[in-house]
DNA sequence: GCGACAG
DNA sequence: ATCTTGTCGC
């Protein structure tokens, strides 16, 4: 059986009741000492016909030491994506590649870098939560839009403004550049928004987004260019 | 009731 | 997500 029949539902309302099953097992404090040194950013690209239901994509996972920011391993998958894409259960279209993707890792991952929402989602169960709560690893959600809306961070580099859904605060805007546009950060599993934020501003340093999301985009563009290529 | 809506 | 190179500007 492959990882994809494991973690795709069959329906949209499966999908929902399943989010709202595992929404409770998120942990939104790191655990004890914890002190990551590396952090690993997971992409998916998506061959042309996409964004229709069925499409193969390539995922790729890079991992970096967050004191230098070298890359210190890496890994692909490719396969297909066959759940329709549907705000809030966007998990399902890359969960399975991405799933098998960190499984070619050699070494284990200390802190996932989602490139989507964590519990800034109306179940508080995005992507980032969901690779979170199903490997065990302490995750956090890094979106370029938001949900809902929300109000503009100052200009400077950190600032930020809260991030709220139905009255309760999800995550914030994140400016990692100052005068670019912010990105949209929330707990993903096993840490606290704070200490997110934190890693995220480390992962920024020439760019608007972490150099781990950028360097796992270009991974899995370049590994689906090769694949049509052969 | 009418939009908005991660990638 | 994807279609898409060079180019204007700081």
């Amino acid at each position: 059986m492959s990882v994809a029949e494991l973690v795709v539902p069959a329906s949209v309302e499966e999908a929902v009741r399943l989010q709202e099953r595992l929404a409770p097992l998120v942990e939104r404090a790191p655990p004890p000492d914890f002190a990551p040194r590396t952090a690993t950013g997971l992409d998916v690209a998506y061959s042309a016909d996409a964004p229709g239901d069925t499409a193969v994509v390539a995922a790729a996972v890079v991992t970096v030491a967050l004191a230098s920011g070298a890359v210190l391993a890496s890994a692909t998958a490719v396969g297909e994506s066959t759940f329709p894409y549907v705000p809030g259960l966007f998990a399902f279209r890359e969960l399975p590649a991405l799933l098998a993707a960190l499984d070619g890792l050699a070494e284990p991952p200390e802190l996932l870098v989602a490139d989507g929402h964590g519990i800034a989602h109306p179940r508080r169960f995005g992507l980032a939560s969901h690779l979170g709560v199903l490997t065990g690893v302490p995750s956090i959600g890094v979106a370029k839009t938001p949900l809902g809306g929300y109000d503009q961070p100052a200009d400077e580099r950190g600032a930020t403004t809260p991030l709220v859904d139905e009255g309760e605060q999800v995550g914030v805007a994140l400016r990692t550049r100052a005068g670019v546009k912010p990105v949209f950060v929330s707990i993903g599993h096993r840490v606290d928004l704070a200490t997110a934020c934190r890693h995220v501003l480390t992962l920024c340093r020439d760019y608007r987004l972490p150099e781990t999301t950028r360097l796992a985009d270009q991974l899995s563009r370049r590994t689906l260019r090769e694949l049509a290529e052969s």
